[in-house]
DNA sequence: ATATTCGAATAAATCGATTACAGTCGCGGA
DNA sequence: TCCGCGACTGTAATCGATTTATTCGAATAT
């Protein structure tokens, strides 16, 4: 491997020149400038960046921590920061938490630990975090999609109460008259909100808050296959079901075909987070569609605003998501109707 | 931030002796042990690994290169390299390329100069590619889902011939007579195998290969829907259709939904990748699913040993998809077996 | 002609860990 | 008693780039 001394001996120079040719710092002569530059090319040297890392106490490296990479939600959202960090020459290391608060603890020590020059995270608790570490270690953090109580740092989210009340309101306005949501974890912040959403939207149509309705998954994973099933045998069953992400959904459905439960005839149906097969689903599954590639360019613009200006407002920023009316929470339609039944509908924003 | 001459300081020893105490090496006072370890806890002292890497000329971190982290293919592999690289101390610099050789490039120059311990990508080209770079850095490299012809590296692929045959077999097991393929850009090595896979069934079933039935998607994006919707307005249109990967897939569904082509009834359809709505499309999507996330496990393992012995023989694995029987494939049904028609059939292996 | 100034380039310190080499100490054998 | 050896521990060089302090030389001022 060619280090700076090679070209700086090809060159006839020393390495401080060479260092500052390539920083491109002022104070070098043409000529010289020339002599480098050639140097480098016929040698194809490249700094050596844990050694520039070292020196100047910071890598070209972003650390990334999400829970789970196999979530659709997060993997337009890496792009999108991958994409942002590239444009800007950083590499990108990518973490999975798994909502578990010791490996979260862990890879902010390793990222740290790397001299990462900026970390962005969606935090697994809003208060028992190791953020803190980050933070006074100097290292600007960027919250992505779920709020931190104990540190002020810049947080990008979706307003889920919104896309929640849009979802449920739209079910109403079919007609619904007991809507039931399919809630995931309330210790995560985007739940309860969700949570609060279809709860607002149902009092702005005069419809009961019913706890028979809130359908709670729970943590085990075949809790809300259960307490679906549960609700759909009971005496009085919901017309409309609300459910609250993605994984859910691909927990939901599998019951209501067993059960033998037409969509939408039976049941309307509405989900948080579209999926690339959503519009093929019976006639269209209608979701409330995040932006998740913004959401992650957005995040990563404001690590780079704290990386350039040491602007150390804590900002945040609130996105919104898009409700897509497609054929599962359409009320039961003419014959007519249903030949272009599949073609999506925006609602306004 | 605390660095090891602090802890040192502290501990009244020299910081060689911390570095011993840290890596373990044996010829430590087990007095002297204890007060380091102290000092180290009540300071919390992590190493730099900047500086650990600088001098051992090699950083905790693997590079993985792949095209596109929102194709749902990757997200497992990506899932499973982590985790393998989790378990044994690395981190992971996430790298998408977009099938782009000046991308690919430019990031292998990136990972080299990071030092990073070892390579993993999917090689855009088999030929022209700067993998070669990297081998004569000294960077251990591991090729996933491509084949590279050029150096000699690992190598983890999927049998796509295989995979593809058993699709094509399955259709023509249907009574499928014309059975059309939609093939993705033939410049990539598993989509040629895939080709041949479906040449190769075809001509065991008897039928002809008939070249108006091979539908290629070429570059554009719009390439896809355009043949597919020119082969079923045709005058022979085809009876079956297998599709070579999840973006076809997404892309020829409201090709088919637009046209009235009732899937299976009037076609029959099998599908490249597995997706998380699948079964749920229809009577559920025929699939060939690939074992994603044991790809990414078997290079992260592959590359393991690398790092652990230098046993430099290129070595191959190839690793099996299965084909899951749904409802697209399914030949027109009695209104009983429709009943039942959602639940898959896993085929023998 | 000499002192001063300014710009360009170099020498050397630095970042924080690892490690080759050197030094110290205690103990057993000659 | 003295030498040698092994077991610890310390000193200092090293990794490769950046940056501060310094030197050098030419141009300008006096």
């Amino acid at each position: 491997m060619t280090t700076m001394k090679d070209v700086a001996l090809r060159a006839g120079v020393s390495t401080a020149t060479v260092s500052r040719v390539i920083s491109g710092t002022a104070g070098v002569t043409e000529d010289v400038k020339q002599r480098v530059e050639a140097a480098i090319g016929a040698t194809g040297y490249r700094p050596n960046r844990l050694a520039r890392g070292l020196r100047r106490q910071s890598s070209m490296v972003w650390g990334l921590l999400i829970s789970d990479i196999r979530n659709p939600f997060f993997t337009d959202t890496v792009r999108a920061v991958e994409d942002v960090a590239h444009a800007y020459g950083y590499s990108l290391v990518l973490c999975n938490s798994d909502e578990d608060l010791d490996k979260e603890r862990h890879y902010i020590d390793v990222l740290t630990a790397e001299r990462v020059a900026g970390l962005l995270l969606t935090p697994e608790h809003e208060d028992r975090t190791s953020v803190a570490a980050a933070v006074e270690a100097g290292v600007p953090v960027v919250a992505v999609d779920r709020r931190l109580r104990t540190s002020t740092v810049d947080t990008v989210l979706v307003d889920n109460q919104h896309g929640a009340r849009q979802a449920t309101r739209h079910l109403a306005e079919q007609g619904a008259r007991r809507i039931a949501v399919l809630l995931g974890d309330e210790r995560v912040t985007p739940h309860r909100e969700r949570l609060k959403g279809y709860e607002s939207a149902l009092k702005s149509a005069g419809l009961p808050v019913d706890e028979e309705l809130i359908l709670r998954a729970g943590t085990h994973s075949a809790g809300a296959a259960e307490s679906l099933r549960a609700a759909m045998l009971g005496t009085d069953p919901p017309d409309a079901l609300f459910i609250s992400n993605n994984q859910l959904t691909s927990r939901a459905l599998p019951v209501l075909d067993g059960l033998g439960v037409r969509v939408p005839d039976d049941l309307l149906v509405a989900c948080f987070d579209d999926l690339p097969l959503a519009p093929f689903v019976g006639g269209g599954l209608t979701v409330v569609e995040q932006p998740t590639y913004d959401l992650g360019r957005r995040a990563a613009e404001l690590l780079i605003d704290q990386l350039e200006a040491t602007a150390g407002i804590a900002r945040e920023v609130l996105m919104a998501p898009q409700l897509i009316v497609r054929g599962s929470s359409r009320r039961a339609r003419s014959a007519r109707d249903r030949a272009s039944g599949a073609s999506p509908d925006r609602a306004a924003p």
